[in-house]
DNA sequence: CAAACCTTGACACGATCGTGGTAGGGTTGG
DNA sequence: CCAACCCTACCACGATCGTGTCAAGGTTTG
């Protein structure tokens, strides 16, 4: 399983060298690092980068964006509190999808802990 | 049932108005309008600014995050589409949790599919 | 070994965010 | 009526984001 170097996968994936340590340093694609500190892009981390590419231009992101995304997804905490806090807005009838989407959350949240007890 | 203007609602609040109003521009807390365009502060629109200060200062975050989050909120395309490009790299065993939040949306989105079919 | 790569760290620069102010004009209340 | 409020629309300014470039030094390879 051949590894690119950080320029090979500048090429393949549209984005700079410059670009592809930045989105690291966001959190979001980290290379494995050869034992000399090179960093090595597999398959996966080039397809990452390609689809977050293509992520951020649809939706006319920021890396921003997406890091806040991803640590929403690692903090079951800040989760919590952040669609709570949407929850409190969510009483137009237009909008039960997201109360819908909250409720979700909470419902799986109650039934862990009810596992766990 | 009164309301409050911006004035009064800065000062029972702790923003200032003119944050009020870049809350209000950010799209997170719309107050309703008086027939010659006061903006009037009801307890829920007062309520939320005190949490979203809370919410906020409790984890750094800052209002462009907590709009983006009420944007993938209300919009299920961009919701799924950052949901899958996560997905794509909760390969690590200490990721489950995040995999299984991830996996419960796309669950949901398959029983809405298939309910409609 | 020398060319061509890689590393981290820094400086730079436009764009946006968060925040305050100010100016010009309408509204409210004593 | 007039003082005190509200509105929108700007200008400003530091902080961060997104991006490029450059410097000083280690690694790989022909």
């Amino acid at each position: 399983m051949e590894a690119l170097t950080i320029n090979e996968a500048a090429g393949t994936t549209g984005w700079s060298p410059r670009m592809l340590r930045y989105v690291e340093q966001a959190g979001l694609v980290a290379p494995a690092r050869s034992s000399s500190g090179y960093r090595l892009y597999g398959a996966a981390q080039l397809q990452r980068l390609r689809t977050l590419k293509e992520l951020l231009a649809q939706f006319d992101l920021g890396l921003s964006d997406v890091a806040f995304a991803a640590r929403m997804a690692a903090d079951p905490q800040l989760r919590v509190a952040v669609q709570r806090w949407l929850a409190s807005q969510a009483y137009r009838p237009q909008d039960v999808e997201v109360a819908d989407w909250l409720r979700f959350e909470q419902d799986k949240h109650e039934k862990l802990l009810a596992a766990a007890a």
